[in-house]
DNA sequence: TCTCGTTGTCAACATCCGTTGACAACAGAT
DNA sequence: ATCTGTTGTCAACGGATGTTGACAACGAGA
């Protein structure tokens, strides 16, 4: 009994393309200016097309945002690369899913998008990092820094292409960075 | 001869009332949905002033985008709390001051607003912190990850209200990221 | 009082948007 | 070949938006 995949259907194609297309604008136009018109013709498609596979533009939405920040086993991993290994997963992940820098972009304008955002810190980041910052209590509040640096370092990098930050090399980021998120993970709380 | 003040005329007066109009709903909204009938309902007048007064709506935001970071004189603090500083104004700023977050806001996701956000940075940030931070080389490096951490922790505070970091005590704010901003100013390069 | 530039209103325009319902083309099972 | 559910197209709707031009009210200087 294979439930994941009950029978492969003729539309699932269209219906990936659609996603796919949809991913594209979101991340480069936002939530409003990504029109459902717009998405149709890039995927070749009647716009009501898209209608009947996603009920309505949030349910658009809500399908192509879904993402999965696919942190390593920071365990396993020593105490002291602790940061310089969350800026380097966190780097590659930007730079190839058109996903994050989407949802970064809607989530600045968009309720429905902050809330995505804030689901994925939520469920994604915070468990994993508290498990490994070795202060419990303080995990939320630690992630929510870490949080703060890599969002920020992304939206001046990707986003705003902010002259300084978006030309620094790769591995100078990583070595500025790293110290900073190490702290935030590892550190003495201050006071 | 005051070139300042040519002369008072009446439409000054709702001249200001749109402005203040418009920043709230830049703020609040974004660019596409701060829609030029709901600013002018706000203010209290027709639509069509607002056109007669700046032109179009890219006019409008141009003039209610404009933004002091009103830095203070940093060359007359002790350089070991510099970090500290620089933290305790941009946190005034960002609490008093809604167009900050109209900005921050419309640059995810305008192409104008990104620029405007840009031309700040490059004017306003980099000159003054590059004559501080001790090495002029990398001035313009040291500014662009000060305004990273400090744009990504205004993001997560303010806009995107991400609960560690919205619930965050303002004092501690200040205790964890101080650091850091100092690192970044008056650190030792990586390497 | 008359005049004229400034301020403001009103109605309308062209355009775009999300969304809908009716209908055609197609595929596989019978 | 015929039926049936899936996939897709087409044309249109109601509403919202930026923008425009014609026109009314106002206020100061002659």
């Amino acid at each position: 009994m294979n439930a994941t995949e009950p029978k492969p259907r003729r539309g699932d194609a269209t219906r990936a393309t659609i996603l796919a297309a949809a991913r594209e604008r979101f991340a480069s136009d936002g939530y409003e200016r990504a029109t459902i018109r717009a998405i149709a013709a890039d995927a070749g498609i009647d716009p009501a097309l898209v209608m009947r596979y996603f009920g309505n533009k949030e349910g658009l939405f809500a399908a192509a945002a879904e993402i999965d920040l696919r942190l390593p086993d920071l365990a396993a991993l020593p105490r002291k690369t602790l940061g310089a290994a969350v800026v380097e997963h966190f780097l590659s992940r930007w730079e190839d899913d058109e996903i994050l820098q989407g949802l970064l972009r809607v989530a600045a304008t968009n309720a429905q998008g902050a809330e995505r955002l804030r689901s994925v810190f939520a469920t994604q980041l915070v468990p994993r990092l508290t498990a490994v910052c070795g202060d419990p209590k303080s995990g939320a509040q630690r992630a929510g820094l870490v949080a703060s640096q890599l969002m920020g370092f992304a939206l001046c990098r990707y986003i705003l292409e902010l002259p300084p930050v978006a030309t620094l090399r790769r591995a100078d980021a990583v070595k500025w960075l790293a110290p900073t998120i190490q702290r935030y993970l590892t550190g003495d709380r201050p006071d």
